[in-house]
DNA sequence: GTAGGGTTAG
């Protein structure tokens, strides 16, 4: 049998991992030279290895070195594969497989190693027909039934979208392991079998904290973010180890639910607990403060952390901008430019927001060709998207049309639906009529089209327009979605939908309502009552408006929170003209802040402005939204 | 000294 000779890291290899900087790198490979420990084979492999992996970035100076070296071990071009696999280039992993194939010197030959990391490549660059070629490498070289290379090709397959070759990997295996076990659950929670996966789960002889973590993560990313959070309170009750991943995952899924409550106990669970700070963990909590809508917390985090990657900016930008600091979100872009972080295309997401909540469509220009120009992103749909919706928000109609019409790729819903809104914003009818064509082209049944371009009518008093649009929804069987907002009140939720009087304290609601009413007109206020679509008496209509979801959920937060407690609301409609009005009134007749988070982003009300206002949540209960409806 | 689970948008 070959005996494997083990030889601890060097002590001053080891310092390259606490590294920062390309200097100090040098310096230790300056130290490593000058006492010649890099002529010993195995030091010099773990010295390529290490710095190829600590930092992509490196992975030049890695290159550089192994060029100057004719007989470089197994274990080194192992560790290239793998380091390239996780760079943003990993094709070039295949330039070491091929130094492993074609090696005259030392006649080296591929191990279960080479595989495990060779078919993460193919999965990181979604090579099918390379992937299946792997695959068949693996067997002519006798792995196949290795379990971590196992493990990697149902990884592989999982990543490349075929359920039924993991299927085929997996049932392969004589007795697959836990690790292999837990490749496969993440493979069906992956692709689209989470119940599968749970089944898995449930009938596992032996768990792991990692087989749990990825059974939260299978429900976290397919927006099940409720039994996410089931599974991690049964983990924490069979005293499962929980880590730094465990709490990102826990994150993850408190954002999408919006319990902001939860996601602080998180928080306090990572101090308390001294959970390992990643960058990632840190990301996850600004990510979710931010999306909650607390805003000062996230930035606090934020401005916390020791090291902050593209994640983190791209998050804490489009925190900023999501709830309203525009300003703040391109000050904060160039903040990150200063520390030399890359932007990717998702950071200009949230830049491209930035400029759209504050109206700053030349800004947003420049920077969407700086895409392009400066760092070479192609934008995609979205960031089209959101140029049109910056051009509209600033009633540049024409130059948003324009803009939809030089776009290289077919426009879609998202593009000609920002026009849309800015049509009704500005009440544009025939480009509005234009807009709604091509969304009901693209979609069929996509019910905000037919509302708007009602809405466009409606502001004309054009009753026969609005009523043939509403038989043509009725004989297509669109259906409006009934507005429908939620408030958390003593750990309670109430959900409170259009037209629904089902509420216990409903009459409370009305008079409070009516109260509200009477204060505004006192104030000087006058319905806008062009968003009701029918062809009603004008007192009706504004009844209906003073019924929409938010403003009764704004009512009750009156009747029922004492003191100085924040209204929240988080509602499943965009917040519609008037309501945004009365919320701005509301708070300061009342006195009260008022948070709505709708569709789109978060408002903050406070003395009757908008914005910019210190968010405070008092509140400390836990509590899950309920089902219905789209939050 | 090499092998599993995690974060940003839509």
């Amino acid at each position: 049998m070959k005996s494997v000779k083990r030889i601890a890291k060097h002590p001053t290899i080891s310092l390259l991992n606490s590294c920062t900087t390309l200097k100090e790198m040098k310096q230790i490979h300056a130290q490593l030279v000058v006492k010649g420990i890099l002529n010993n084979p195995h030091f010099h492999g773990q010295f390529v290895a290490t710095i190829a992996l600590h930092n992509t970035t490196n992975l030049d100076y890695a290159n550089k070195l192994l060029n100057h070296n004719n007989n470089p071990t197994l274990f080194t071009l192992n560790s290239m594969i793998r380091a390239y696999s996780k760079s943003s280039t990993p094709s070039k992993s295949f330039h070491f497989y091929a130094n492993i194939l074609h090696s005259n010197n030392n006649n080296l030959s591929p191990d279960n190693y080479t595989f495990t990391f060779l078919v993460r490549t193919c999965a990181q660059l979604q090579a099918h027909v390379t992937g299946l070629c792997v695959h068949g490498a693996v067997i002519k070289h006798g792995f196949e039934l290795d379990p971590h290379v196992q493990t990697g090709l149902v990884f592989m397959y999982a990543e490349l979208g075929c359920l039924s070759s993991c299927h085929n990997v997996f049932d392969g295996a004589v007795e697959p392991d836990l690790v292999t076990q837990t490749a496969m659950l993440n493979a069906c929670a992956k692709c689209g079998d989470i119940d599968f996966a749970r089944k898995m789960f449930d009938e596992m002889p032996e768990r792991d904290h990692v087989t749990w973590n990825a059974m939260i993560a299978g429900y976290a990313q397919c927006g099940r973010s409720r039994e996410a959070l089931d599974v991690f309170h049964l983990m924490q009750m069979e005293g499962v180890k929980l880590n730094e991943v465990s709490m990102v995952l826990v994150l993850s899924a408190c954002t999408h639910l919006q319990v902001l409550d939860h996601g602080r106990w998180v928080h306090a669970y990572v101090e308390r607990y001294k959970v390992r700070m990643t960058v990632t963990l840190g990301t996850a909590l600004v990510d979710m403060y931010a999306k909650c809508g607390n805003v000062d917390r996230a930035m606090q985090v934020f401005w916390g952390m020791k090291e902050r990657n593209v994640y983190t900016w791209s998050s804490a930008i489009g925190g900023l901008a999501m709830n309203g600091f525009g300003e703040e979100s391109l000050d904060l872009f160039n903040d990150m430019k200063r520390e030399g972080v890359q932007p990717n295309g998702i950071t200009f997401i949230s830049v491209l927001k930035g400029c759209s909540v504050v109206g700053l469509v030349e800004e947003g220009r420049k920077h969407f060709d700086s895409m392009r120009n400066v760092y070479g992103i192609g934008p995609q749909l979205e960031h089209y998207g959101l140029m049109v919706d910056m051009y509209g928000r600033a009633g540049r109609l024409k130059e948003a049309l324009n803009f939809i019409n030089s776009m290289p790729m077919r426009p879609h819903v998202g593009a000609w639906s920002a026009l849309l809104h800015a049509c009704r914003m500005y009440k544009n009818k025939e480009l509005g009529e234009i807009a709604q064509r091509k969304i009901v082209e693209l979609e069929d049944k996509n019910d905000g089209a037919y509302v708007l371009l009602s809405n466009i009518y409606a502001d004309y008093k054009n009753w026969e327009s609005v009523s043939s649009l509403r038989q043509t929804m009725k004989a297509k069987g669109v259906k409006k979605l009934p507005g429908c907002s939620v408030i958390e009140v003593d750990g309670e939720v109430h959900e409170f939908i259009v037209g629904d009087k089902s509420h216990p304290r409903y009459d409370e609601i009305e008079m409070k309502l009516e109260e509200i009413s009477k204060c505004l007109r006192l104030s000087g206020y006058v319905a806008n009552t062009n968003p009701v679509l029918f062809d009603i008496e004008e007192e009706e209509k504004e009844d209906a408006l003073s019924k929409h979801s938010e403003k009764v959920a704004i009512a009750f937060g009156l009747i029922s929170l004492k003191g100085v407690v924040p209204i929240r609301v988080v509602m499943n409609l965009r917040i519609c003209w008037d309501c945004h009005n009365v919320a701005k009134m509301i708070s300061k007749i009342f006195n009260r802040e008022i948070i709505v988070r709708d569709r789109n982003r978060f408002h903050h009300f406070k003395d009757g402005f908008v914005k910019n206002v210190q968010v405070l949540w008092l509140s400390f209960t836990f509590w899950y939204p309920p089902i219905r409806g789209e939050y």
